[in-house]
RNA sequence: GGCGGCGUAGCUCAGUUGGUUAGAGCAGCGGAAUCAUAAUCCGCGUGUCGUAGGUUCGAGUCCUACCGCCGCUACCA
């Protein structure tokens, strides 16, 4: 058993979650839950990101204390990273105790390596917001080629560098006043000192991709490195370093520092030893970050590590950057997508088997083309893998698994055999081979399923046997895929270890069928995605301005709605009746006076509604996973008034309100429309 | 400018250390089946493997040059 610490880079507190954020998650994730599958000792460690000038502005701006803005954030990011099931062991964040007392730590280490400079640095500094100016926060005239509103640090016109201070008028984009040039003293680390270090540990470790390893030996490790400058002078939010009064850590500093005082805050709540993690060899610490900051991550930060007396990384495993639709995200187009958007008209599933599909070992950019989201989830998901279990559950029910594991032409065996296969790819990050590799199983099942056409050996009573025998082989071949995919598709496999009952929670159950036991009813595991849902995600991120989209402004009067046909096949349609027996059913507009949670009760809540006038009376209904009770009163909704009453075991309940939904949190409560009266009868 | 990556069928990509007629999925066309969420199965590919040279008995695979696309080019994040 391995014993790994796996860490993706740490999101910033100053925005909320993208689907260009996301690749790096539900890589890690796969890879994490990949090992924790495999039976290895294996931790999800990340954070936010919380310090530097960015979130002082920000919180500024919103006339908020930092510490609100990045509270915030964080419950923002961890309900993001939720939906999408990418599952942290600890999340933590850098304005920590322990982040504090490690950066300390660290800090009087390379202190007492004697890697700690001091330097004059001259900085732009907006005396209105009363702070040094970055880069990024000056505009100018470029004093090259004289292209008016330049960055401070180089023209897109010329392409020139400089210093923000040669910018010809320079305007503070923080308060548009005219900064002025003011030197401080910053504290450098000498980088350079362990150049020899880095050359090695970069070169000839194999922690890095190798052209990774290249583009550093190109770039940076041919000529000395330069000192990196750590210290920003207040005001600055963060960590003041204790030995320079005054100067507070830059937030790349503490930022990877992060990631060990997560693992302490970990600890701590585990009983374990922060050393048995990050200062043993019997521990692999592997980083997933994107390209953007590979130097950090690369130089910088073993470099700390290595001064410090920590173990040093196994492996850093860089990506590439989301385009969609072959483009950068952008937000006039609709495709800078936020997670929450596209919560709440897709399910993460998709998102999660499409960037698998889609993921190598390598750094190139991933591209999300909407048009080939819908068509590979839609043909590789639901029509062929969940396929398999649909066309065989069925009638898997009424036969149950055989109790010997029947001739299959070796197709069983040879799935587990690929799992060697399988799993390599999943280790080596070539999610994309592995899913390569998992897909042509299911195409040898369902050819297996066509050929033996269990459907016709179902009208013979004569071939029952026969039929137990091909839906043991179909459901075992189908539950192989859900183990492999386990890692992709956790639902899948949840779906799956219900549908057989025999949860999937080991790589090696790949290896075995499962036999004599019933099979459950099947339940749809996957929908197909429309081109619809896809717009309305589109429109929903197009219009981030103006935020004020009323569900009843949603387009409800598209007559070419393709929605799908789902709930009625779930549900048929009840026998024809009359009008004499419709109208037996008292259905009125009724107003919520109040609603209460009901204690003890998993899904009711106690409604008191008004059918006008004094008449009022009360109503369990079975919403509360759906709507909480401060949602709810003064709404107008619609009441079975005529009812008897019924006693429950928290009251009697004196009729039903009317919804549609297949329960749980998917209840809809139906409204009139705005004019109708509490009392009216609904014909 | 420098450095790096990529360039294989309409689209997305596989092609292990160079070895026989270069493959898969999707899309398309024709057929079968009707268990399954119109899902599935069978059949159908004359591709200058970016271009031009070179090494070799033999190159998509190695070398050189060129073309095209993308990215990076630290004291911004």
């Amino acid at each position: 058993m391995r014993r790994i610490l796996v860490t993706s880079a740490l999101p910033y507190a100053n925005g909320h979650i993208h689907l260009g954020h996301l690749v790096e998650y539900i890589q890690t994730d796969i890879w994490v839950r990949f090992q924790k599958l495999r039976g290895h000792r294996c931790l999800y460690i990340c954070a936010d990101d919380t310090h530097g000038t960015a979130i002082m502005i920000r919180a500024q701006q919103e006339e908020i204390r930092e510490e609100e803005l990045i509270a915030q954030m964080q419950e923002a990011h961890l309900r993001d990273f939720a939906g999408f099931d990418v599952e942290f062991d600890n999340y933590g964040s850098t304005h920590s105790p322990e982040n504090r007392t490690l950066c300390n730590e660290i800090w009087t280490a390379i202190r007492k390596a004697g890697l700690v400079e001091q330097k004059k640095v001259t900085q732009l500094y907006d005396l209105t917001a009363g702070t040094f100016l970055a880069d990024r926060f000056v505009k100018g005239t470029c004093p090259k080629c004289k292209a008016p509103n330049q960055y401070g640090d180089n023209c897109d016109k010329c392409g020139a560098h400089y210093d923000p201070s040669d910018l010809i008028d320079p305007v503070s984009t923080l308060s548009g006043g005219t900064p002025e040039i003011r030197s401080a003293d910053h504290l450098f680390i000498n980088v350079e000192m362990l150049h020899g270090f880095l050359e090695e540990w970069t070169q000839r470790t194999g922690a890095l991709q190798p052209e990774v390893a290249n583009y550093l030996a190109g770039h940076f490790l041919q000529e000395p490195l330069h000192d990196w400058d750590v210290s920003r002078p207040a005001p600055y939010f963060g960590f003041e370093i204790p030995d320079s009064p005054g100067n507070y850590w830059y937030v790349w500093f503490d930022a990877p520092i992060g990631y060990i005082a997560s693992s302490w805050v970990w600890c701590k709540k585990h009983g374990e030893k922060l050393d048995d993690w990050w200062r043993s060899q019997a521990t692999e610490i592997h980083h997933f970050i994107g390209k953007d900051i590979t130097y950090f991550h690369t130089l910088f930060w073993p470099a700390m590590l290595k001064t410090a007396g920590f173990r040093l990384p196994e492996k850093v495993h860089i990506h590439g950057f989301l385009t969609v639709n072959g483009e950068k995200m952008s937000k006039t187009k609709g495709t800078f997508i936020q997670a929450s958007t596209y919560l709440e008209h897709l399910d993460p599933v998709y998102l999660r088997y499409f960037y698998a599909s889609k993921l190598t070992p390598r750094v190139d950019d991933l591209d999300l083309n909407f048009d080939e989201f819908v068509a590979k989830v839609n043909s590789d998901m639901v029509g062929n893998v969940v396929n398999l279990a649909s066309r065989t559950a069925k009638f898997g029910h009424e036969t149950g698994l055989a109790d010997g594991y029947p001739d299959d032409g070796g197709l069983f065996a040879q799935a587990a055999a690929e799992g060697r296969e399988i799993a390599a790819a999943y280790e080596d990050g070539d999610f994309a081979r592995a899913i390569r590799t998992i897909l042509a199983m299911s195409d040898r099942a369902n050819q297996y399923v066509e050929a033996q056409a269990p459907w016709n050996l179902q009208k013979d009573p004569a071939q029952h046997d026969e039929l137990r025998r091909v839906c043991t082989v179909g459901l075992n071949l189908f539950r192989q895929i859900a183990v492999y995919l386990a890692p992709v598709l956790p639902r899948l496999a949840r779906q799956t270890g219900q549908l057989l009952d025999d949860p999937i929670t080991r790589w090696d159950q790949s290896q075995q069928p499962l036999l004599g036991r019933p099979v459950g009813k099947f339940e749809h595991m996957m929908q197909r995605i429309t081109r619809k849902q896809i717009d309305a995600v589109i429109s929903a991120s197009t219009d981030h301005a103006g935020n004020n989209t009323h569900p009843s402004d949603a387009p409800a009067a598209d007559a070419s709605a393709s929605d799908s046909d789902a709930p009625l096949k779930a549900d048929p349609l009840s026998p024809e009746i009359g009008i004499e027996d419709f109208s037996r059913v008292d259905l009125r507009v009724v107003r919520v006076i109040a609603a209460e949670d009901v204690p003890g009760a998993q899904k009711l809540l106690k409604l008191t509604v008004s059918l006008g006038g004094d008449d009022r009376r009360t109503v369990f209904a079975g919403i509360k996973e759906a709507y909480p009770p401060q949602d709810l009163v003064g709404r107008l909704v619609v009441c079975a008034a005529n009812l008897a009453p019924r006693k429950m075991k928290f009251g009697t309940s004196s009729g039903m309100i009317v919804a549609s939904g297949p329960g749980g949190k998917d209840i809809f409560l139906l409204s009139p429309d705005p004019g109708a009266q509490p009392g009216q009868r609904v014909h």
